[in-house]
RNA sequence: GGCCCCUUGGUCAAGAGGUUAAGACAUCGCCCUUUCACGGCGGCAACAUGGGUUCAAUUCCCGUAGGGGUCACCA
């Protein structure tokens, strides 16, 4: 490759950015800086009507978040912009008629009622298809002109040749070949004066010098139409890269609609970002090495297109989350509590402990920040709870154990200054031994009668330092009376 | 339905003619252990199918089945 390498991420603003899209957007921006080259941003607002306020900023939120950056577009310029198509519709009509001007497009002012009317089965081809007949192809340059000065709306159709093939290579697919004759004579302008996708692509890529398109694999069999465009404006194809789609089933795709997870969901749940970006980029892609936890630095140094998958991938929350946990456990102290912070906000407990202890209990133990409320309510909440939970058949401990055990440990933890971890261990440790029972018996029976909760963040003398000598003496007395 | 494309364990996936068919997640079991985790060790589990080609096919070719995409004045 001694050309440049120039590929873009070309969204439409239709609402949130689900992990298919950023996904694509990744792997063009792993190519590019694989291969030093520059990625673009290029915004495909050409249809008002699904036009959806907002979306264009959670899209540059998304990537700046994500840190996928691009070196060009609609919010940061560029030689080539701009970088809106809403705002270049002037470029598209001029293309239009350089295309008709070489016969490979027309003005076609057929009405709604007479496409409607081709749908009916009577003119559709033996499967059952029906194309656009091709009938303002015949229309004389005069007739034409009339018409326009008429102004009767019209709409600018690419004239596809009657036969032959179009084929060409993708880079994960290998050759493709359809027929031109499988392909209808699509709409290149509408009456709006809008290009549609399949011209303002063409068009747009051209322009801004984009030798890399790399998109979903929606368009791996209409690809064939742009390669036409480009020969007929006697423009270098680019390369093309199609990607498999991620799915949430075996058959169905991955839709916001459905309320599958966007970026913004996941990070909403508390997943490490870092996590959800490295996880989104092994949907589909295996670097060499067979690596699984990467940076976004080492992706790009890992890139290779033959470790692109050509058939779907089956979007798996599980292993986000072990990934997500994963880095979980790599953040520094500082950095895991700025992060948690919404979510220690979001918790009852909220004020009521020391944060720092609480992030390097909390750290090791939880997958993604979500599980934050859920595991430290208990700080806050403490009601009666079933003496059951004081059975534990390994530390041999149960209701009764409990009920020996606990009037005997309150008196003795009213002695006790130190209240620190490694203090109360040893003191309880030593309790234990003093009174010939288990540690276990000691350790268990503390800790539930304290947080009584069966799963908490840590272990007795954790949590008895986490609530502190008064609380923990208090939630003591409870439970002892609870007992009798 | 036509056309294009895809098919390795439950999931993500290595492997590209000869392998005991990797690894990860999930799951199960054991160890560690003051609960839960973490960590360590181990188990279960796959080449959709039928024909070829070949000394040898998971790997190459053809068919079948299953799945996805496309057939819009949406992208």
């Amino acid at each position: 490759m001694s050309e440049k390498v120039r590929t873009r991420f070309a969204p439409s603003p239709t609402g949130y950015m689900h992990i298919g899209n950023l996904r694509s957007a990744l792997y063009g921006y792993l190519f590019a800086m694989k291969e030093k080259g520059e990625f673009i941003l290029r915004i495909e607002d050409t249809d008002q009507n699904r036009y959806v306020d907002g979306a264009t900023q959670i899209i540059y939120d998304t990537l700046a978040d994500a840190g996928i950056s691009y070196s060009e577009g609609p919010d940061k310029g560029g030689p080539y912009g701009p970088y809106l198509q809403s705002e270049r519709k002037e470029i598209y009509m001029e293309y239009a008629k350089k295309l008709i001007e070489k016969g490979a497009a027309y003005y076609c002012f057929c009405t709604p009622e007479r496409l409607a009317s081709m749908k009916d089965t009577s003119v559709a081809d033996s499967n059952g298809v029906t194309r656009y007949d091709k009938h303002c192809l015949s229309l004389t340059k005069e007739e034409v002109e009339a018409n326009l000065k008429a102004g009767i709306p019209f709409v600018i159709r690419q004239n596809i040749p009657p036969e032959g093939k179009g084929t060409y290579h993708d880079m994960v697919f290998g050759d493709v070949t359809v027929d031109y004759k499988d392909m209808e004579d699509g709409i290149l302008i509408k009456s709006d004066g809008m290009p549609t996708y399949n011209f303002a692509n063409v068009v747009d890529d051209h322009l801004m010098h984009i030798n890399y398109v790399i998109r979903g694999v929606e368009y791996l069999s209409s690809t064939p139409k742009y390669n036409l465009m480009y020969d007929a404006f006697g423009w270098e194809r680019p390369h093309y890269m199609h990607l498999s789609p991620v799915m949430k089933d075996a058959q169905h795709k991955l839709s916001k609609r459905n309320g599958d997870a966007s970026y913004q969901d996941l990070v909403a749940k508390g997943y490490v970002k870092e996590a959800i970006l490295n996880y989104i980029a092994l949907l589909g892609w295996a670097p060499k090495d067979n690596s699984e936890k990467m940076t976004l630095a080492e992706m790009v140094e890992k890139f290779s297109v033959d470790g692109l998958s050509k058939s779907p991938s089956i979007y798996d929350e599980a292993k986000l989350r072990w990934l997500s946990g994963e880095y979980m456990k790599e953040l520094s102290d500082e950095e895991f509590k700025k992060r948690a912070q919404p979510f220690f906000e979001q918790s009852k407990a909220y004020g009521k402990y020391d944060e720092d202890l609480l992030v390097k209990l909390l750290k090791s133990r939880i997958e993604i920040f979500g599980e934050i409320p859920a595991k430290i309510d208990f700080l806050e909440e403490y009601d009666a709870f079933d003496p059951s939970l004081y059975d534990n058949k390994k530390q041999k401990c149960n209701k009764e154990v409990a009920k020996a055990i606990l009037p005997k440990l309150y008196e003795a933890m009213k002695g006790w200054e130190d209240y620190s971890n490694a203090a109360l261990y040893e003191a309880l440790v030593a309790f234990a031994a003093a009174e010939g029972v288990k540690n276990g018996q000691v350790l268990w029976c503390l800790r539930i009668a304290i947080t009584g909760a069966s799963v908490t963040p840590g272990g007795a003398s954790e949590m008895a330092e986490l609530l502190g000598k008064q609380r923990c003496l208090d939630r003591l007395q409870r439970a002892i009376s609870a007992l009798s």
